[in-house]
RNA sequence: GCCGGGAUGGCGGAAUGGUAGACGCGCACGACUCAAAAUCGUGUCUCGUAAGGGGUGAGAGUUCGAGUCUCUCUCCCGGCACCA
């Protein structure tokens, strides 16, 4: 056996790969035979080519989705796994600035820096379809999208800030402002207005909301498209010449002022009416309204609202109650139903205090899962506060209560109640009582069952609370009375809805149903996103130029699509120009044209797209690279999309993922593409940080370059690190020391070739088989390789192992360590490659040992274990480990009340 | 403040409600070696000589049994943020 050399192996097999074109995607026959393999799309975020090289980042993401290409290919499927560069943006552009140099040369260095750096990882991309979103022949495309957006109306100029850096004199991007400063000189940015182009995503806001529904993204990625996109829904109602927005129209009845967008609070003098109350309100100006969102001017309801209830108190201005609230239990075994009839009860909930100190009597109603306080019903033409008189006595034994204050306004709770079997629509009144002294007088033994008491301190209380009605109770009684009855806030499993009160002809009117009939009544309905169009132009050299042409007499003019692509001409100054304007400004040759309508004279745009252009539809050119008539042709669009997963960081959350998404409707809509939803599952990788734990930069010089890696362990174990150095999709610190863990590991496979000739262990395989098979799909890379390592292990202590054991091994270990297992499979005398074989397949039958090792529990302690055969009865075992000295000591004296055996796993045996 | 995700040995982490700490790093001891490296073996949560006890951010609860489920709280990471 000679020496595993990985640096050897690797390249040797990487000239193989591509002399072989082993990766490349069969597109579809138009001659359909049988036998044709499904089709499998795989997509990662194609890099901007930096000229820092890739990043041990990229490693992550690439090496994940490798694995699960090439499982998909050895499973039979036709696999797409293409790779391309995001090559337009600032640091090439200002690097140009810098060196003098051309950005497309800069550009080319760079992404061939990166090809090779890719290729040294045995990534298998399919090098055939790269694409390269400078490239004019891409961005002709680019631009005719853009065009199509221009001719439906959704590309449009309007007036917007930009950031100006009045020492440099150009217009920055966001991400050159750094705390509000420029990044390059420090100064302040200032805000100037300028005319740009802007794309309407608005439009898709709904539907880019919707259709998160139907993909398959991470909560957290869908949770912050939502927050981002920003629906809400509400009402639009004027108070005299003043309209404003509200979310809440059901609380108007308890607007008491109006605020409108101003620098500070400041009473303007003005009053208006009220619709509802027609009663006559001040309007205020603060600064806590944004001029911005909604109307620029809000209904104050500080009774019902946080931050007008500071705002009235700071300005005494009065606070009138008109939500009564109401908690609903929703799920869970008391959870209120819908198939079981409703019974409505007064209750009262008593707030006792101690006699001497303090405190105040906590009730836990053990089955229930509740704690609060003691409640009670409500007789007939009984008051609340003498009901609850009764009640203490009955239910806690504490003799003479006496009456503090009964605290006003009702608290609704609905939720079933599982011993009778019914709804319970209680209606509490809360009362505050204080013990005179600590006499008890006895209680019924099952009411003692049913509620445990403690005294507790204020703060004690609000940690025993489970119930928010409870809390609403508590709350009240300590004069804190806001209750902001957030309609839909489904916290946990109690939604705090409410009813209406104070409010004329909808008293008593639930919350949900009077937002909609007050806001018909005084207003209109209208629903309202935060998300804004987005701004489409940038002042800078290195980008798409704008296809547009400005004629005096016609407006702005497509340019002909038969000219496109629009090119970037060559010049030799990219500095950004001190008037605002685009450095295509002053290449006078390219800027001056006859006007494709009039032939009159006309300028060309010279703003260009913003980076996040090109990256809005590379998936689609994947599919058809070479296509000089189309983006992509409708028959390859069909056949590969939608793409099947998309793995990607998540900062691109709401820029490239939104924005693609958006892309991909409006082409969806013109029937240029085939699925309504680019990518049917998103997952994201965790950011690799410096070994330090803070973010890896080249400023700080903690950035770890793979090329060194793999110069000193090899591809295979960089890859097989990144898989193994913890969950995928969480942060995870670089550790330099750990690498060794895996290469040791692949010395090992290594050795194993020397000991062929045994016995498969078929148990240990076929589990092996079947969690590395389903931790590749669920993205437990981490726990893959570990099940590996396990098996690794178990095989080197065997003297000899089988062909079939090593066979498998290879396989399974290949999509994560492809060069190795390919030299070996190679070393046992096969002639072709082994990613042409067949994913191996696991019988669940062989999964369990002959003999199973079960734990024996008394009273869920861990007493003894017992290695039994895998048939063994009920009735066998339980003799069995009954009489084993270390168990049947702690049964000794005790009688066995119940015996609990989950087969295969423990026995356990429940004494008194 | 709101939304999403976390908290487990010296470290990275593992664990369909069923023997907590798999796997890897590190460390200790041993083997091989003139020696070192590499490799292999043994050990490695904690208190205790042992029997046994304690232990997964804190507190409570459900359960025969809780890292895992429920509630309350603390802290950390990411996103949004006077969004009415």
């Amino acid at each position: 056996m000679r020496e595993y050399e990985p640096k050897e192996i690797e390249q040797k097999w990487q000239r193989k790969w591509e002399e072989e074109k082993a990766f490349e995607a069969k597109d579809p026959s138009p001659f359909p035979i049988l036998g044709k393999k499904p089709k499998w799309y795989s997509l990662i975020e194609f890099p901007y080519p930096s000229g820092d090289g890739l990043h041990v980042g990229h490693v992550r993401s690439y090496t994940a989705l490798d694995i699960v290409s090439r499982k998909r290919r050895m499973q039979g499927y036709n696999v797409l796994y293409p790779i391309g560069w995001d090559a337009f943006g600032l640091p090439t552009e200002n690097y140009a600035i810098k060196t003098g140099r051309q950005p497309a040369e800069i550009t080319k260095e760079n992404t061939d820096n990166f090809r090779k750096q890719m290729k040294s990882l045995g990534l298998s991309f399919d090098w055939s379809r790269e694409v390269n979103t400078t490239d004019p022949k891409y961005y002709k495309w680019t631009q005719w999208i853009f065009l199509k957006f221009f001719e439906k109306g959704l590309a449009y100029k309007a007036k917007t800030e930009v950031n100006w850096c009045p020492k440099d004199k150009i217009v920055l991007a966001n991400e050159e402002v750094v705390d509000g400063r420029c990044e390059r000189c420090g100064t302040v940015v200032e805000k100037r207005e300028k005319e740009q182009w802007m794309l309407a995503i608005t439009k898709y806001a709904e539907r880019l909301l919707k259709d998160l529904d139907d993909v398959d993204y991470p909560e957290s990625v869908k949770a912050q498209q939502r927050n981002w996109i920003g629906r809400s829904e509400g009402a639009l109602v004027k108070f005299d010449d003043i309209e404003v927005f509200t979310t809440r129209p059901d609380t108007i009845f308890g607007a008491t002022f109006i605020v409108k967008a101003g620098k500070e609070d400041r009473f303007t003098g003005q009053y208006v009416t009220n619709p509802a109350t027609k009663e006559k309100i001040p309007v205020w100006e603060s600064e806590y309204v944004m001029a911005d969102y909604g109307t620029g001017a809000i209904m104050g309801v500080p009774a019902h609202d946080e931050r007008d209830y500071e705002f009235a108190r700071k300005h005494v201005l009065p606070l009138k109650e008109v939500i009564e609230p109401l908690v609903r239990k929703i799920g869970g075994k008391d959870g209120f139903r819908t198939d079981v009839p409703v019974k409505e009860r007064r209750a009262v909930v008593s707030i006792i205090k101690h006699w001497s100190e303090d405190k105040y009597l906590g009730v836990d109603w053990g089955t229930t899962g509740w704690r609060g306080f003691s409640i009670g019903g409500i007789e007939e033409g009984e008051s609340a506060a003498d009901a609850g008189l009764r009640e203490i006595v009955e239910e806690t034994g504490y003799k003479n209560p006496e009456i503090m204050k009964v605290i006003p306004g009702k608290i609704h709770a609905q939720f079933f109640q599982t011993e009778k079997n019914v709804n319970r629509f209680a209606h509490f009144e809360p009362v505050l009582y204080k013990l005179k002294d600590g006499d008890m007088a006895n209680v019924a033994e099952e009411e003692r069952k049913l509620h445990r008491l403690f005294w507790l301190t204020p703060e004690e209380m609000e940690s025993f609370i489970t119930n928010p009605d409870m809390r609403l109770a508590w709350n009240r009684s300590r004069g804190n009375n806001l209750y902001a009855a957030a309609g839909s806030t489904e916290g946990g499993k109690f939604e705090e809805i409410g009813f209406l009160m104070n409010s004329g002809e909808f008293d008593g009117m639930p919350i949900d149903e009077a937002r909609l009939k007050i806001a018909e009544k005084f207003g209109k309905k209208v629903t309202r996103y935060k998300l804004r169009d987005w701004i489409f132009s940038r002042q800078r050299y290195w980008g798409e130029p704008i296809p547009i042409i400005h004629c005096e007499k016609c407006g702005y003019v497509a340019v002909p699509e038969k000219d496109l692509p629009v090119e970037l001409p060559k010049i030799d100054k990219y500095q950004p120009t001190d008037t605002g304007e685009s450095p295509l400004a002053n290449v006078e040759e390219w800027v001056n044209i006859k006007c494709p309508k009039c032939s009159g004279e006309a300028k060309r745009e010279t703003d260009v797209m913003p980076n996040w252009a090109g990256s809005s539809w590379y998936f689609y050119r994947y599919t058809d690279p070479k296509n000089d008539q189309e983006f992509a042709s409708k028959s390859k669009l069909k056949h590969w999309m939608p793409i099947d997963w998309y793995n990607g960081g998540m900062e691109h959350t709401t820029l490239h993922l939104l924005y693609s998404r958006f892309w991909n409707k409006f082409l969806f809509d013109l029937g240029l593409v085939p699925t309504s939803e680019p990518y049917k599952k998103r997952t994201s990788q965790g950011v690799i940080l410096a070994p330090q734990g803070d973010k890896m930069s080249k400023s700080k010089g903690n950035v770890v370059n793979p090329d060194s890696i793999i110069d000193r362990f090899g591809a295979d174990t960089l890859r097989l690190y990144e898989m193994f150095m913890g969950p995928f999709e969480q942060a995870i610190q670089w550790n330099d020391d750990a690498l060794v863990g895996p290469r040791r590991f692949l010395e090992r496979v290594w050795r194993l070739q020397d000991k062929l000739g045994g016995v498969s262990d078929e148990q240990a395989m076929h589990s092996t088989i079947k969690k590395v098979s389903e931790d590749i799909e669920s993205m437990g890379f981490n726990t893959a390789v570990s099940a590996m390592m396990v098996w690794a292990n178990l095989l080197e202590k065997k003297e000899k192992i089988s062909m079939e054991e090593f066979q498998n091994f290879l396989l399974v270990l290949s999509p994560f360590a492809p060069h190795i297992t390919e030299e070996l499979w190679e070393i046992l005398g096969h002639r072709s490659s082994l990613q042409k074989e067949i994913w191996p397949k696991y019988d669940e039958s062989k999964l369990i040992r002959d003999e199973i090792t079960v734990a024996i529990q008394v009273n869920g302690k861990v007493r003894a274990s017992l290695t039994v055969p895998k048939e063994i009865s009920k009735d066998e075992l339980e003799k069995l480990t009954k009489d084993l000295p270390e168990v049947s000591k702690w049964l000794e004296n005790r009688e066995v009340k119940k015996v609990i055996i989950v087969p295969g796993k423990i026995i356990n045996f429940v004494v008194s």
